[in-house]
DNA sequence: AAATTTCAGAAAGTTTTTTTCGAACCGTCC
DNA sequence: GGACGGTTCGAAAAAAACTTTCTGAAATTT
């Protein structure tokens, strides 16, 4: 994972003058190939002892490192986008459409990789495995999630597999009821702290069925109730509007979820889906 | 010129002490990165001073500025040659759940970047004023744009605009056809060929309603209907499963969008994405 | 309110880099 | 051959940069 993205996961759970030296890098990088740890330190009214310990925070042992790292990044980074890339700075009012826009698919893509960096792939398998072998899938997600478990059901129910996304809370409990070990439920979540979502995957389990989450929250109830748990890295601090960026790393790792059913199931995604988009091209005009 | 040629070409004309130094680092310029001045000046069997000498000799000011120039360039270096390995390939039977992951999430970045960096700004900022002074927005999608559509309704709806998602075609054509000029239809079609789609627009902008295109087809029947065209770039080449990847940048577009509507409304996306957010925390459980 | 933990900076310590300076070397000229 | 101007070179001193340790302050918990 490359230096950038780690100090930006990791920045918010800094201590204040330690996040300083954070958020200095973020905005520019290059702070730290101009200038030596008193100089840093300096700017940003702390000691290089904090330096020092920064550059530990995020892996590192110590400065001269970082100098290092940082700037075999900066010139890959330069020769990918032409030194282009604006990472982490919060959307302002004064902001033109470019520039959002620059924004937030940098956060997006950094949502991605985060989250595919860190994915739990034995976790994954788990799910993988569970949703190839079962006779029902079950899925629900309150609001935004919600869309996430249509995407997913939509593409299962493409393989043949047998999806349903449960509408409401009280259509999930008396679905999740009825479920049984040949069930998998899956619960989608961003905090992890729905509270419709943590009692259909509660009511699953309890009925035997294999439960699973996606969220980006490791420590949440969800968590606790699902037998296996898959992550997304999101962070919230630097972009308010975190939903979309959540939504993309959610999307993510239900893309690698399906894929690895579809493999599973044809050996080869390309037959299943070659067969569904001819029969969907029928209903198409010209 | 960069460090490496700088040395190749003045390397003939050094003294040998400082000769042997230049050869070093020609043959393996890591060596700079991961070694002291004082190993180097050793493994060059000669002195510190030396080091020196040959940094001042290529024009640079110490043996710090030429790791980090070097550093620099090594990684413009990989980024060109090394890191563009795993492009492209495209899933296989063989593949591991990571192979996969890695495959997929880096097609999706991809559709990310291009999507963002070859966007007509200019179209977006007319959807976005028409979208923003819209009585109501209507949007339209089958199959996976279909929850394109229902995750910019969800959005838009939160930051207090009028938003509907037709659900079936139908219900569209009905729809359309009382449309007004104060109105926004915007259809989602990732090949642009999807026959509803296209007769929702047609129909929509008959009554006089603004209409905009969200695709990946230039050159399609949808984007001639609509009055605005906002196109996603997809690589449907390397990747036969497409539709995740086209899905991604869809939303990207479809974010952009929104967060250009939610600015002008705004000011600033916070206050109305803090309102919203505090208003869904209270129907959460702990 | 006391105990504990966490955090931050001063200062000491260490390593690394840079500079200085004199010795060795080399070719040239006397 | 030996003195001289020049260059090359490395040892060692000096400076700078970096790292570690330690202590007090602040925040947190008990």
């Amino acid at each position: 994972m490359s230096i950038q993205s780690t100090i930006e996961a990791i920045a918010s759970t800094l201590p204040p003058s330690t996040r300083r030296i954070a958020e200095a890098i973020r905005e520019n990088p290059s702070i730290v190939l101009e200038n030596t740890i008193s100089e840093l330190a300096l700017a940003c009214r702390t000691s290089e002892a904090s330096v020092v310990r920064f550059c530990q925070a995020i892996g590192l042992s110590g400065y001269s490192q970082l100098k290092i790292r940082l700037a075999t990044e900066l010139g890959r980074e330069f020769a990918q986008f032409g030194g282009s890339l604006s990472y982490g700075s919060d959307i302002v009012e004064t902001d033109s459409l470019q520039e959002m826009a620059s924004k937030i698919s940098t956060l997006e893509i950094l949502a991605i990789q985060e989250t595919i960096a860190k994915l739990d792939f034995d976790a994954l398998a788990e799910v993988v495995s569970a949703v190839d072998s079962a006779e029902r899938i079950i899925l629900f997600g309150v609001g935004a999630s919600h869309f996430i478990a249509e995407d997913l059901q939509h593409k299962l129910f493409r393989i043949g597999r047998n999806a349903f996304v449960l509408d409401d809370a009280h259509e999930a409990w008396a679905g999740a009821s009825l479920l049984s070990s040949q069930t998998v439920a899956l619960g989608f979540s961003h905090m992890g702290e729905t509270k419709e979502t943590i009692s259909f995957l509660r009511v699953a389990r309890e009925s035997g069925a294999f439960t699973g989450a996606v969220t980006s929250a490791r420590e949440s109830t969800l968590v606790a109730t699902a037998e296996v748990s898959l992550f997304t890295e999101v962070r919230e601090t630097t972009f308010r509007a975190g939903a979309m960026v959540s939504r993309i790393a959610q999307l993510a790792v239900v893309d690698c979820l399906f894929a690895g059913v579809a493999q599973r199931r044809f050996g080869d995604t390309v037959e299943a889906l070659k067969r569904t988009r001819d029969a969907t091209r029928d209903i198409r005009g010209v």
